[in-house]
RNA sequence: GCCGAGGUGGCGGAAUGGCAGACGCAGCGGGCUUAAAACCCGCCGCCAGUAAAAUGGCGUGUGGGUUCGAAUCCCACCCUCGGUACCA
């Protein structure tokens, strides 16, 4: 027999199964259900290293496991393909976003065959082509009908090096999350989608199998909090200052109300006639957005010549700017509780302010405080409501607010609405036309898509490339007469947002995909991807969904129903070079095989946590791989069957798919994979004995090789041939396991003394209790550690331990 | 600060109330070989003990607790990673 070739065997298979459309999934399948495995796409940067095999081979292994299981699985895959990599790329080595985009993707689909993936690729999908993006055109123009698409002049997030506009979440510590650099607010003219109408819906999670921590990630990002609307008058004038609070328990407490600097009243009441005032808010707009969202810094502000008065009391209060209070968050404006909040304190401490105890951890009034007291108390110094637990006042209070008309109870968020637009190239043309009054027209659909033209000129100046473009500019309308188009270009999360239908429904031109198609294969059964898209993608593909669904185009109201993160493959202590890149897979592929590649990455521990990238181990799996190849295709030869060995193979059979059929369904590769190597070492063992029938170890090495099968996909499948299967070993399914099987006539039992293991005994199956306890303490070396002792207990749990509890005499 | 995950041999990790360290890497000893690689066999937590064994003690970040019995459950703390942060 031949050794293990693993570069021929891998030509081969990879060969057979594109030629024979091995994984080419028909919409159905008479009984099989279907089970549609997802990936998230990646983006066409240029080259697929060991952190996308991380992602993507296990998440086949997956796929392939759920076909073992009997489902009609569909696999896809396909290229997230705009966005602004490929505009850089323009830039610094001007070259044709659009050439380098594609030349990226021919050469990573190369590197994806090489994975073996069970992908239909005749299902793929690149999204800057105009039959996909055309659809983000359409779904925008009937999101804009709807109001859920609209224009704002606001102050957004600006990157000064990308020289485009970002949404919230693409910041992260003041800093772009794309390219790191400081960002800045501006004010501008944008698009949003009005993802806040959904926050409440997409709150709702109990229903998706989901891990714990993306969940918890989404609630703290939809940030709810219910509170209280309060408005302040102010003193001689007609204006009201509303502020939002959750502890409207406190409003005795106040004792200063601070506007944020961008506050419009200070407009309206002329407060910076002020020099101070005029002064301080100058400041605070040319500080960075970070220095100014620094937590360690000292709160600052400033007083104003008016004063409010409390409606509750009727208290004349003073009136600070300070640049604690953001602006974007509830009404701009909080009423300062220094005694029970800690911003508060501090400022009051700083501005010398009264502090005025309203609630009290023991109902005492002259309650000492050096830091604010944010705990749960009784009231005090809150009139009629003195004595109540502050919980209850909460509500009467509220109650009593809102009878008096002083305000209304508030439910407020931390999402704000998605930025859609972007001043960029290499994105999908926001289908909308300006008349000459400045008035939006959206774009019929009998124009549709408006294609991206080819540009010249990338270089980002704050405004779109488009706006360069004379032709692609002005467009001549039947109706309207010369129109001026929108030239901003859309975020990529659109895309990234209903790609997993289109996937469903290939080849569609007249729609964005056939309801009937979706209806088979989605709400996606199984999404597999990395936690980074926890906040975004996530999030939008999800609030998306619902825009469909209530546009008509879809039933269902979750797009992702079980969703699985792998953990990120750290490469750190590693210096990656073009010449020797640790990350590049190619010539650890070359070496081992695709196969060790995608055992060793199973194997490195649970997917969900990642890791520290190193190829020390991978030949361990390999040698590994060899010993199967050679155990199987060197012929077995019978020698003295033993009934007690054919017993324990077929337990051990058992027992391994049992384990092993658990593993898989959890992600749980490296068990799976550790399960397998002790069966073919068992197996191995028995090999050299002889000791079972011919028959039976033939299905022995089927097991192994069917179980082994979504994880080595090529060597089980040259195995599979090679002992004269017709049939691709993919096309099978999983072996099965009997419980009955697995019980053992004899068991081990661990015996202890005091919880101490001291030795063990060998049981019968269905000795009873008494018996078992006795024959333990007859042991040698039992007796030995019990001399001078007194049982005072004897514990059995049948199949487990026996433990003498003992006390000396 | 807050939310979440985690801390186990030289390394990756296994065990989620009952044999700690499965499986593998590295290492050590031996076989095969003129030799090396490959391959095969054996050993491999720490300390004491022994000619070698036997054997005993200790041991899952730290300290306490619950339990006949704890890596696993509870309380407090320390550290690492991920997320988030003046959200009123």
């Amino acid at each position: 027999m031949n050794n293990y070739n693993h570069k021929q065997i891998e030509n081969k298979w990879q060969k057979i199964w594109k030629e024979s459309e091995l994984y080419k999934t028909p919409d159905t399948i008479p009984s099989k259900k279907n089970w549609y495995a997802l990936s998230m796409f990646p983006y066409p940067s240029g080259d697929l290293h060991i952190g996308h095999w991380f992602a993507f081979t296990p998440a086949d292994a997956h796929a392939r496991f759920k076909r073992l299981e009997g489902f009609n699985v569909m696999h896809p895959q396909g290229f997230d393909a705009f966005g602004l990599p490929a505009e850089n790329a323009a830039i610094k080595n001007n070259i044709n976003p659009k050439k380098w985009t594609f030349d990226n993707i021919s050469n990573m689909q190369k590197q994806f065959d090489m994975m073996g993936n069970s992908y239909d690729w005749s299902r793929k999908l690149i999204t800057c082509t105009p039959e996909y993006y055309k659809w983000n055109q359409k779904f925008f123009v009937e999101m804009y009908k709807k109001g859920l698409a609209y224009r704002k002049n606001g102050p957004v997030w600006w990157d000064p090096i990308d020289q485009t506009t970002l949404a919230n979440e693409q910041v992260v510590d003041g800093k772009s999350e794309r390219s790191g650099a400081d960002v800045v607010k501006k004010l501008m003219p944008q698009w949003y989608f009005k993802i806040t109408d959904y926050a409440e819906e997409l709150l709702d999670m109990d229903n998706l199998e989901w891990p714990e921590k993306i969940k918890q990630m989404q609630r703290n990002w939809i940030g709810k909090s219910s509170g209280v609307t309060i408005n302040f008058s102010i003193e001689n004038s007609n204006e009201k200052i509303s502020t939002f609070t959750t502890r409207i328990d406190t409003i005795y407490g106040v004792t200063f109300v601070v506007l944020a600097p961008e506050h419009p009243i200070i407009k309206t009441l002329s407060l910076s006639k002020n020099k101070y005032v005029k002064e301080y808010i100058a400041r605070s707009q040319k500080m960075s957005e970070i220095d100014r969202t620094s937590t360690i810094r000292e709160k600052t502000g400033v007083r104003t010549d008016v004063c409010c008065i409390n409606p509750l009391t009727g208290e004349k209060i003073p009136v600070f700017v300070g640049d604690y209070v953001l602006a974007s968050y509830g009404s701009g404006a909080v009423m300062g509780v220094p005694a029970h909040d800690e911003r508060d304190f501090l400022f009051a401490r700083k501005y010398d302010l009264p502090v005025k105890v309203v609630v009290s951890p023991d109902g005492s009034k002259n309650f000492q405080l050096s830091k604010a007291f944010t705990g749960n108390g009784i009231q005090v110094n809150s009139e009629e409501f003195n004595g109540l637990n502050n919980v209850e006042g909460k509500e009467k209070i509220a109650k009593l607010v809102e009878e008096k008309k002083f305000g209304k109870k508030t439910i407020t968020y931390h999402l704000r609405d998605w930025l859609i637009s972007r001043q960029r190239y290499w994105g999908t043309p926001i289908p909308m036309f300006y008349d000459e009054n400045n008035e939006i027209i959206p774009v019929e659909e009998k124009y549709l898509p408006v294609i991206l033209p080819e540009a010249k000129e990338f270089m980002p100046t704050g405004q779109s490339p488009l706006t360069l473009d004379e032709k692609f500019l002005y467009f001549d309308h039947p109706r309207y007469g010369k129109l001026r188009r929108e030239t901003d270009t859309m975020d990529t999360f659109m895309d990234s947002s209903w790609y997993h239908l289109k996937f469903a429904s290939p080849g569609i031109l007249d729609s964005p995909f056939k309801k009937e198609k979706i209806d088979l294969w989605n709400p996606v059964d199984q999404y597999m991807g990395g936690a980074e898209h926890a906040v975004m993608h996530l999030l939008y593909a999800r609030f998306f969904n619902k825009v469909l669904r209530d546009l008509g185009y879809l039933d269902f109201d979750e797009p992702y129903k079980r969703l699985f993160n792998q953990g990120v493959m750290l490469a750190r202590h590693m210096k990656i070079s073009k010449r020797n890149n640790p990350l590049n897979p190619q010539p650890l592929v070359e070496k081992y095989g695709t196969d060790s590649v995608r055992a060793y990455l199973m194997f490195l521990g649970p997917w969900d946590r990642g890791g520290d990238w190193s190829d020390s181990g991978i030949n361990g799996i390999y040698r590994w791989l060899n010993r199967v190849w050679d155990m199987i295709t060197v012929q077995y030869k019978e020698k003295n069957i033993s009934q007690e060995q054919t017993k324990i193979s077929i337990q051990t059979s058992n027992e391994i798919t049992k384990n092993i059929l658990s593993d898989m369904k959890n992600f749980k590769f490296n068990t799976t994979i550790a399960s397998l190597m002790e069966y073919s070492n068992f197996l191995s063992k028995i090999k050299k004995e002889g000791s079972i029938s011919n028959t039976n170890w033939n299905n022995s090495c089927k097991r192994l090789l069917i179980h082994l099968s979504p994880i080595c996909p090529h060597i089980t499948e040259e195995i599979w041939s090679i002992l004269g299967n017709k049939k691709s070993i993919h096309l099978q399914k999983n072996p099965t396991f009997d419980d009955k099987l697995l019980e053992k006539d004899n068991l081990t039992l661990m015996v202890q003394i005091n919880g101490k293991l001291r030795d063990q005994i060998q049981v019968e199956k269905n000795a009873p209790k008494e018996q078992i306890i006795d024959n333990a303490k007859k042991i040698k070396k039992i007796q030995q550690h019990l001399e001078g002792m007194k049982i005072i207990k004897s514990i059995y749990v049948p199949g487990r331990i026996i433990n003498f509890v003992a006390k000396p005499e």
